[in-house]
DNA sequence: GACAAACGGACAGGATCTGTCCACTTGAGA
DNA sequence: TCTCAAGTGGACAGATCCTGTCCGTTTGTC
């Protein structure tokens, strides 16, 4: 089997320019249709919120595993990129805030997204998962360490205040003001500093 | 119609001993349900929860707002009850502490029941919840007055912060440990408390 | 023991989602 | 500019799940 191999080393070609350009509308579409219609949005939502059909959807991600890993990814590189930050900050405190105000939005936008994929997310979400998880970890304890944040909490119990502040858009017949995200996580962030 | 219309007067008959017992039975699964797939949760899994056939639960509750009302109902009297106390309580930050604590577990098991009842829930669901956010309203006073509470939070904030306390049970593939909730309850509670 | 009330669950009908297919359009290299 | 492979859209078939009804059977009550 000579020649018909040959295509077999060239360099796989890079994608055609509207390609590249639908599969950046139809993940970003999908982070969208996921916070607003949760987890289980269907293919044609999606598909629609992008502007384009269905099997080009179908076309980029057949498996709906690879299209949630996507977005999972984009949020927990946008929240690695965070954490670094925090532990970079001279002011411990501060570092870790700002981590938790984003922790905060992002999970509140996806909730259940990360969950979802505990398992079936592959290698790729697996390790930014676990690299997050140790970068929020050790951003805690400095902070603890520097005498700011109260010692009674641990790191994991984190994501799940954050979370809790951001993700309640509706209770009793009331809903959330534009401000409502940012007030709770300054009650939460008072809650959680040393005095 | 003289001897037919003879029943016309007569009390409507009380349901027989099984069909209250299932009613109960209904009602009980359906808070489970609920709580556990959300408000879309299906008759059929309803009616298997409760252990009963699909037939019934349509027999008792033929719209489904009828039985979501039902089970707002039953939630809401147990936090007006409990709202009741709070006001009734000597010290106006424990009645505000237990109060919002029994609010965190009621709004977080049941996300987003009252609000899908928005305008269909009737006259005894809308009455309960005004009431209930009458009495949260004045709780919540009464504990700022007292100079326990931060001025900087309004009563209407507070269902926000109590249902996000518990409502997130798993986030980036933490899952909530038994106590998790009482933990987020305590920090958002000494987060508003006033120091 | 008789009978009305209540029950269970099979089933038809409807809504919604998944995934494919193919006639048509478009980008890129010659 | 021309050619053609790459890419597109959306109709459609099939699968899945939910709703709501109906009727033969069971059960409580008088």
């Amino acid at each position: 089997m000579p020649p018909v191999g040959a295509s077999r080393d060239e360099a796989p070609k890079a994608p055609r320019a509207d390609a590249q350009r639908n599969t950046a509308l139809v993940l970003a579409a999908a982070r969208r249709a996921v916070a607003a219609h949760g987890l289980t949005v269907s293919y044609h939502e999606i598909a629609r919120l992008a502007g384009v059909g269905v099997g080009t959807v179908y076309r980029r991600f057949p498996e709906r595993d690879q299209l949630m890993g996507a977005v999972l990814i984009d949020i927990l590189d946008e929240l690695i990129c965070e954490a670094n930050q925090a532990l970079d900050n001279p002011d411990a405190w501060a570092g870790f805030r700002n981590l938790f105000t984003l922790l905060a939005l992002r999970t509140g936008e996806n909730a259940g997204l990360s969950d979802s994929l505990d398992e079936r997310g592959g290698p790729q979400v697996a390790q930014r998962r676990s690299r997050l998880l140790e970068l929020l970890r050790r951003a805690t304890l400095r902070a603890q360490q520097a005498h700011v944040l109260r010692d009674d909490v641990a790191w994991h119990d984190i994501p799940f205040l954050a979370q809790g502040a951001t993700s309640a858009v509706c209770v009793l017949g009331l809903h959330a003001g534009p401000l409502q995200a940012q007030q709770a996580v300054t009650v939460i962030l008072d809650g959680l500093r040393r005095s």
